[in-house]
RNA sequence: GCGGGUGUAGCUCAAUGGCAGAGCCCCAGCCUUCCAAGCUGGUUGUGAGGGUUCGAUCCCCUUCACCCGCUCCA
């Protein structure tokens, strides 16, 4: 299934469309048509429902320890700048990239390390990625550089160990990573991966604010809140739906990589001896959503991440990834993560950014010996009641993106078969098989010609199901290309009145996948589709 | 950010240093009793800016966007 289809018909029907298009278009914006919005509203929709408003707290779920609570927010996407400091995104994302004038390759100025290295009268820093074969390669790259064979290996001496590259001044006696002549390193530059604003009518670094990169951070600052007014007790998952920011170096591939984009977000709050069978709960039922939402087992795996992926406080992180069409042959995009966070967040917002390198997690301290983001001091912990226990909660975090989930259905409901026409000849249709659920437009209603008193009567069932339903009228030309129309919205039912219609209330109803028609009594109408999305 | 490619109607694609064209789609009318039918008529334009030129959609420069590869990817 080629991208290309997808990205024509997505602009052709309405799904998507290139931010600002008219003006040459913004590079990782785009913009939701009158379909599109329906289909995104009702990814939205599903997963609040399933997730919260539906979630059944009275029982224990399969595969949970127990039952549990669920509660949503809405945070704002402007936040105290403090919060992206504790979280750790202000410095995480805030890289400085040097470029290699030779190879036209870019690295990260604090992943490069290198050593001083002597000989034939001259002395030049050698780097490499950061790595545990970092002294090797700079060994391999010395000799290279200076042209000495192993036999005469002790003609290079090494001034000290490999540092980074970050403790280097002057550039222009460092040998690139990839590079075979000194110097051809920029000055790092500063990439910032936080969009910056202004709050107040001043510009100044006093009234400087992020746009969120997360709505994950709104949930830990709000969590005392939340406790407070609702006396939930643990565990409990707090979700929350909204707009995240990330300046992307390179956004790419439609939709997949976008600088404004939506977020599903979960924090669920548990008793930390409990955290690992809640984090194994989670990434199975965020996997069975997306099942019974329509994407098939083989096209949507669970990669768990290598111990050396995680940070140490977790126990596991696990990416839900699709198999998007833009990737290459076995290769899959990621849709949503799960991970174990241990206290990292609530403690970082308690007591101050903690050092995720640090075993058990401890303050994170600045070159005086003082806290380098300070934390808030309000006590962000819990007391079980009935125990009296007190303690920080472990979260797990099942963040999923809206917008990669949407484009994931639409790709997945992509589908080009053959069908006859009226002459019974083979032709080629494109219908889009979302799920009932999904689909933007649930049903369309049709006169089978316009005239003989059809149109008043289909625009009669067309009022009465719009009341409940995003529903299509359609009197306009042949009945098979009206059919066809909808199948290329997704729209997974078809009602026609007909010439018996006006004789005994019935009319039928097709079916987008099979084209099965059925004869239903007009009644029966809202039940019938009713039962049938939900099924 | 680098290298390569692309940019013409809603879509797919022609053509040209001198009035920009087709098919599909769409709209209106006629016809039409179940899967893109037919007939008649109609709407819609060279991504943006600058230069060369009597004249640029075409040549040159800049810029923007998209695709592929590299790089990056919380």
């Amino acid at each position: 299934m080629s991208m290309e289809k997808i990205v024509s018909l997505c602009k052709q029907c309405g799904f998507l469309f290139q931010s600002s298009e008219i003006y040459g278009g913004l590079q990782g914006f785009w913009d939701y048509g009158p379909l599109g919005v329906e289909l995104k509203r009702n990814v939205k929709e599903s997963w609040w429902k399933d997730m919260v408003v539906c979630h059944d707290d009275m029982s224990t779920l399969e595969g949970a320890p127990s039952p549990y609570a669920m509660e949503g927010l809405d945070c704002t996407i402007i936040m105290h700048p403090q919060v992206w400091k504790c979280s750790g995104h202000y410095d995480l994302f805030h890289d400085y990239m040097v470029d290699c004038k030779e190879t036209k390759k870019r690295y990260r100025h604090d992943q490069l390390n290198g050593r001083w290295v002597e000989a034939k009268n001259q002395r030049v820093f050698i780097t490499a990625a950061a790595g545990d074969d970092e002294v090797e390669l700079i060994e391999k790259r010395a000799m290279k550089f200076f042209k000495i064979r192993a036999k005469n290996i002790e003609d290079i001496k090494y001034d000290g160990d490999p540092v980074c590259l970050t403790e280097i001044e002057d550039l222009s006696e460092v040998l690139g990573p990839d590079a075979k002549a000194v110097g051809t390193l920029t000055e790092p530059r500063e990439f910032n991966l936080m969009f910056k604003t202004y709050v107040g009518a001043l510009s100044g670094e006093e009234g400087t604010a992020f746009l969120r990169p997360e709505t994950a951070q709104g949930i830990f600052v709000n969590f005392k809140n939340v406790m407070d007014s609702t006396r939930q007790k643990l565990p409990l998952g707090i979700a929350q739906i909204g707009k995240s920011f990330r300046n992307e170096i390179t956004p790419r591939n439609f939709t997949f990589r976008s600088r404004e984009f939506e977020q599903m977000e979960i924090e669920f709050f548990c008793h930390p001896d409990e955290s690992q069978k809640w984090y194994q709960f989670w990434r199975d039922r965020r996997m069975a959503w997306y099942h019974e939402m329509g994407i098939p087992e083989d096209r949507l795996i669970l990669r768990e991440h290598t111990t050396d992926e995680l940070a140490h406080y977790s126990i596991g992180t696990a990416d839900l990834e699709y198999a998007f069409p833009f990737m290459a042959e076995g290769e899959f995009g990621e849709l949503e993560g799960i991970s174990h966070r241990g206290d990292f967040d609530l403690r970082s917002h308690i007591e101050g950014k903690l050092d995720e390198k640090s075993n058990p997690l401890e303050l994170q301290l600045d070159e005086n010996g003082k806290p380098k983001w300070k934390g808030s001091g309000k006590n962000l912990g819990y007391r079980d009641e009935l125990t009296g226990e007190k303690y920080i909660p472990h979260v797990i975090e099942p963040s999923a993106g809206a917008d990669r989930a949407t484009l994931a259905f639409l790709c997945e409901a992509y589908t080009e078969d053959e069908q006859p026409d009226e002459n019974g000849k083979m032709q080629k249709r494109v219908v889009m098989k979302f799920h009932p659920r999904l689909a933007p437009i649930k049903a369309a209603v049709f006169p089978l010609v316009k005239k003989d008193g059809m149109p008043e009567v289909a625009k009669k069932i067309y009022l009465d199901l719009k009341k409940q339903f995003k529903v299509f009228y359609d009197e306009k030309g042949a009945i098979g290309r009206r059919y066809r129309r909808q199948d290329e919205a997704g729209t997974p039912y078809c009602i026609t009145v007909d010439g018996q219609t006006l004789e005994d209330q019935t009319v039928t109803i097709r079916d987008r996948d099979t084209l099965e028609q059925q004869r239903v009594k007009i009644d029966e109408l809202r039940g019938i589709i009713q039962r049938r999305i939900e099924a």
